[in-house]
DNA sequence: GTCTATAACCTGATAGAC
DNA sequence: GTCTATCAGGTTATAGAC
């Protein structure tokens, strides 16, 4: 704290010893492990190895292996919330502000595969005990909004918002959590290439305004 | 092997010594804690205590733990299977295939919340290692045949049939999946509730029949 | 068929040198 | 800040008595 300012690097080179760099690098090799294997399965060892730093590291920057893994879903989440509240339903109107939330949800996924599988991993394995606490929440909040917007607005046919807004995610990210056990219906397609992943946000988005429209 | 016939039970009581009750109550223990910690996760001493038999039995029937694993999916999936695939499309059509279809996937569900949990482990942890070899895909066969039927019979959009069913599928389980993380969106209800249970079964009917209809 | 005891291994976490 | 070494606890699987 009293040591030089974190922002004066003006020593020549500093490939290891960087705090900020280790950290980040931790999280991210963290962030896979927890998403393969759960806060129960992960192992300290292999987010070491993937880092390319020892175990004890982990534990020196992040004192163990629970207060890691909630420094991961924090950084995974607190992004996600903001971004989906940024959209303007007012402006948009509720079926593009849908769109434009389905398409973020998906696009997400599968930019990024770790944090549906590491959602569902806390909701089966932690029964949703970090889940609450980083205000995960929310972001069902928006999606809320929004269907409630469009029944009022008669854009959206009469149904139950948060029921649907589950619904919704389910049928989102299903396909990608599900991955390695649907893919043998595509024999020799990748679930993850570009043309595969067009498809199913295609799919999701017109299953999703056919089913809700009035 | 060489012993008395399986069948002539005739010494006076065995409430232990029954190897197939045994086996049996084995299974069902291990459904259960596979569905909590997947393969991976899962303790065989914990199986054995929920048995009531010792760890040492669980080696004597089952040679292991994957092997007991198996056992479990198998069991669990081919009712399942057989299920499906006794709804009479043709007698039917498929608008009424589909619902039958879709209140087996959430009564199943509902009844036993074991199977959904370890599909999602079985594909994110094993990464479908065992989810092929018993032959779950033929399960999807129903489903998209169904899809297909009701776009020829043009009472179903144009729509792709396998993507289609993926998305239905994780539309009807995500909401048990994901149960412990999107409680708190319904504070003081209990998910597995009947009037919940009613509420989740109709909006989810609705959203499929709305989202794939002409 | 069921139990007790134990072997062989693995993992989270810490102490202490550099 | 980073590493090596190590402990304490827990886990799969087996051997052998009954």
């Amino acid at each position: 704290m009293s040591g030089p300012a974190k922002g004066a690097v003006s020593k020549s080179r500093q490939q290891s010893r960087d705090a900020d760099a280790t950290k980040a690098r931790i999280l991210d090799a963290a962030e896979e492990e927890f998403a393969r294997n759960g806060l129960l399965g992960a192992r300290t060892e292999d987010i070491a190895a993937k880092t390319g730093v020892t175990k004890a590291m982990i534990y020196y920057y992040y004192h163990s292996k629970e207060n890691l893994y909630q420094a991961v879903l924090e950084r995974a989440l607190v992004s996600r919330i903001r971004q989906a509240q940024e959209i303007n339903i007012d402006s948009l109107g509720a079926l593009e502000a849908l769109k434009t939330l389905v398409i973020q949800i998906v696009d997400n996924s599968s930019k990024n595969t770790n944090l549906p599988k590491i959602m569902l991993y806390e909701a089966i394995q932690n029964k949703g005990k970090y889940y609450k606490e980083v205000g995960a929440v929310s972001w069902y909040g928006v999606l809320i909004k929004i269907l409630e917007r469009g029944m009022a607005t008669k854009v959206f046919r009469k149904l139950d918002p948060t029921h649907t807004a589950v619904n919704i995610v389910g049928l989102c990210v299903f396909y990608f959590c599900a991955r390695e056990n649907i893919k043998h219906l595509w024999p020799g397609q990748n679930l993850l290439g570009e043309e595969m992943l067009e498809q199913h946000k295609q799919d999701a988005l017109d299953f999703i305004v056919a089913g809700v429209r009035a």
